[in-house]
Order: structure tokens, then C-alpha cells, then sequence
DNA sequence: CTATTGATGTTCT
DNA sequence: GAACATCAATAGA
């Protein structure tokens, strides 16, 4: 056993985890460690969305590309973003609630991710929702996946200090406060502001 | 550090 | 046809 956590606690964690709404795990899930392969890191940066949010692909019911957040919790809805990245969010529970994984500070299997994004500046290997999925090689291939089983680990971690903030890159509910990071982490997309 | 802009494909109207 | 939960490159402070 050479995790501080045993294998049997973190399944625990997670379940409590997802037996929460998206607003309240995307709070905790700060400083969990989520790696594909071995190839990951902390979790500093998440964004919750749900179907009553009109920012959320959830918000106008199910279809045929939102049909995971509809599932399950505990599971992987992976989407294209702008014709070009792909982003993942862990669903919750809670009708169509996820969160968003939007940075993790690199911790493990750095080689690999600086391969995959062809860039070797640790900050911006996964500081975003597209680069964090390219570093760690997730795709659409994961879709509907469950979190809990290879090639994915979701183990938790300690955090000095979340902070909260309004969403990015979005054009609706823009007042909500629904991002959340850990305070003063280097390896966030965007920084948060100090009120 | 911030602001702006072009690239790109899928989804929805 | 418009909008889009983004990124990299560029220009400026």
C-alpha cells in the first residue's frame, strides 16, 4: 500500500462525493488527485453546471450529446469544445449535474503530457479544460465511462483554501459563482479575484 | 500581466 | 446560419 489513503477509503470518499449536488462537489473536489494512466494531478480548478442553469448543456433537456449527464453519477461526460478540445466533467448527483475539470497542477507522468501538448512549461500543461484532457490523452472514447474504474484514478487530497468565482467562457448566468479553485494555486486557466 | 482575434466542427434553431 | 463550458499567437502596457 503505498497510498496515504487506502484504495477502500477513496471508493467511500467518492461515493459521498457524488452523492452530493455538482455546487457542492465541485468545492470539494479541490486537491484530488485524477490521473488516466498514471498521468495526472491535483485538481485546482472545477465549474459546476446543472439543468435549471442556463449556461448548461443539461439546461434544455436531454439529447443525444448530453444523454451521460442524464445517467448515473460517478460517470465521464466528455464533449468537443469549439470544434477543436475536448472537456470532461464528472457527473453528480442531482438531475444533469456535473462538474466541470477545468486545471490540474501536474504531478504525475509529466514526460507523457509534455509529449501529448508538445510543450514542456509545467503551468500551461493542463491550465484549462481542452489542455488538461490532451495532456492526460481523454477523448471521446470516454464518454460515458465510470471514474471509479481503469484507466481513470480519483483519489482524494488535502487543500490549503478554496476559492469561489464567476464561470469563464460563458455568455449565460454569468453572476452565478460557480468556479471554484484552490487560492493562490500557479496552475489555475485564469486567476481568481481577491474579493 | 491583459486584451484581441482567427481557427475549427458539432449542435441546435 | 448562429452559437459555442477553448486555445495559441500576437500586440501592447
Amino acid at each position: 500500500m503505498t497510498n496515504r489513503i487506502s484504495r477502500s477509503e477513496a471508493a467511500l470518499r467518492q461515493a459521498e462525493l457524488f452523492s452530493s449536488h455538482a455546487t457542492v462537489a465541485a468545492a470539494q473536489l479541490i486537491g484530488w488527485t485524477l490521473t488516466v494512466k498514471g498521468v495526472g494531478g491535483r485538481i485546482v480548478e472545477t465549474e459546476a453546471y446543472d439543468h435549471e442553469d442556463p449556461a448548461s448543456h443539461s439546461f434544455a433537456g436531454p439529447t443525444a450529446r448530453n444523454a451521460v449527464m442524464f445517467g448515473p453519477a460517478g460517470h465521464i461526460y466528455v464533449y468537443r469544445s469549439y470544434g477543436l478540445h475536448w472537456c470532461m466533467n464528472l457527473v453528480c448527483h442531482g438531475t444533469a449535474s456535473a462538474v466541470l475539470i477545468r486545471a490540474l497542477e501536474p504531478t504525475r507522468g509529466l514526460d507523457q503530457m509534455i509529449a501529448r501538448r508538445g510543450l514542456a512549461n509545467p503551468r500551461l500543461l493542463c491550465a484549462g479544460p481542452g489542455r488538461l484532457c490532451q495532456a492526460l490523452g481523454v477523448g471521446p472514447e470516454h464518454n460515458g465511462v465510470r471514474i471509479d474504474q481503469a484507466p481513470f484514478e480519483l483519489t482524494p487530497g488535502p487543500c490549503v483554501g478554496v476559492a469561489s468565482g464567476r464561470r469563464i467562457g460563458i455568455t449565460k448566468a454569468v453572476e452565478k459563482r460557480w468556479r471554484f479553485g484552490e487560492q493562490g494555486s500557479r496552475y489555475l486557466s485564469r486567476p481568481f479575484q481577491s474579493r
